[in-house]
DNA sequence: ATTCATAATTATTGATGCAAAATATTCTAA
DNA sequence: TTAGAATATTTTGCATCAATAATTATGAAT
């Protein structure tokens, strides 16, 4: 990954995203406490670009704040799971009505050919994550929705919080890319009700196996 | 209104709230600037808890950073309005489809009673208006998804930056009225489709009132 | 020995200062 | 008079410093 990009980002962004590569990798626990002066040593800077990276993290809930307190990683119980991938059903799922209707066929092309990549890659368990995270992306930034966009890349953080999320559970990389099937060719067939169902119960089925 | 509180909170959270008031207040306008040393000094305070205001507010989506040229207030195109409301719409017909099916007899009960209220204010614009959000408030907490809550929130913000939000057209109050009568029968006789469609509808007229 | 109060330590929160970057202004040259 | 370059000013972004609040540890009294 390149630290190399065209709009410089601030120091507080570079760390936010740090932040979360580490929580995601488990390196800060759910649950744990954030120490500022231990990790702004660590990374040789000051406080206050890490309390704005702090705080950008907590608006997306990532880490939770305590008054006087502190911040800590938040945990993210068996509701909470099942609550956001509520949400996230409900929403790519208005996003695949949306592009269902709306899309241009050369738009719907472009997610079939994404789709064909994606089934390339059933063995390269990595690049399938990968790539199925490409596809999802597409077909929201099809659906021309920003604030639905920022709101499921917010989601996406949270159920990324889950200890079982990337352990995909046997077959079931075979099967989400079968439903995958399914959504592709409920939107090329333009048939946004199916497209949507297709996409719920995608999302309904990752949470069985996320648990 | 009091500024005591029990869980005293942290200045920057204040400041957060009191940039949020003025800029639906309009006394800081949509694509205007926000001064830091100005407000600073204004407010008495230093920069460094504004600036945490300020990222919170941008996570929000009330204001957009721009790299070494600071935080403007967002501006909120027709398509954003449209694009919100779309997705209010989404949120909390889902919130009512997930009430009709699973909220108890007496909470429904609480939701007839503060639907009641509503009713005696039509005369009362202001009333009215604190009001009709109590009870879309109340809906979304029995619906109990605290992400939903936080996302409907923030939605909210983005809506009011809008220039029409609060001048409701001739008749509009009463029409918002009828239409809150319409989703309370529907929960009430529990049908969870039925509640959704008008919560739906509901928004989509909001959202013409609002054009 | 246990509990309560007080003191000390630790960590968060807020203020101030400084450097770098972007924009505005002025001066010179064509 | 206008265009371009150099300079000056403004403002962001980061670091350091100070103060406030909370927790823990210690000691005294019952």
């Amino acid at each position: 990954m390149s630290t190399l990009s065209l709009a410089p980002r601030a120091l507080y962004e570079e760390v936010a995203e740090l932040l979360r590569q580490r929580i995601f990798a488990r390196e800060l626990e759910p649950g744990s406490w954030i120490d500022e002066l231990r990790i702004a040593e660590e990374l040789g800077i000051s406080r206050t670009p890490l309390r704005e990276a702090i705080k950008v993290l907590a608006a997306e809930g990532l880490v939770t704040m305590k008054v006087r307190r502190g911040a800590y990683v938040t945990e993210v119980s068996e509701k909470d799971l099942r609550d956001v991938y509520h949400l996230l059903a409900l929403l790519e799922s208005d996003a695949a009505r949306v592009v269902a209707e709306r899309a241009s066929d050369e738009q719907l092309a472009q997610l079939q050919a994404q789709h064909a990549i994606l089934a390339s890659a059933v063995d390269d368990r990595d690049r399938f994550f990968e790539l199925n995270e490409a596809f999802h992306a597409k077909l929201l930034a099809m659906s021309d929705n920003k604030w639905r966009n920022q709101m499921v890349a917010d989601l996406r953080k949270v159920m990324k919080l889950n200890r079982h999320h990337s352990l995909f559970k046997q077959g079931r990389i075979e099967q989400s890319l079968t439903e995958h099937d399914a959504i592709v060719a409920a939107l090329m067939a333009r048939e946004p009700e199916l497209a949507a169902r297709r996409m719920s119960a995608h999302f309904m089925n990752g949470l069985q196996a996320a648990q």
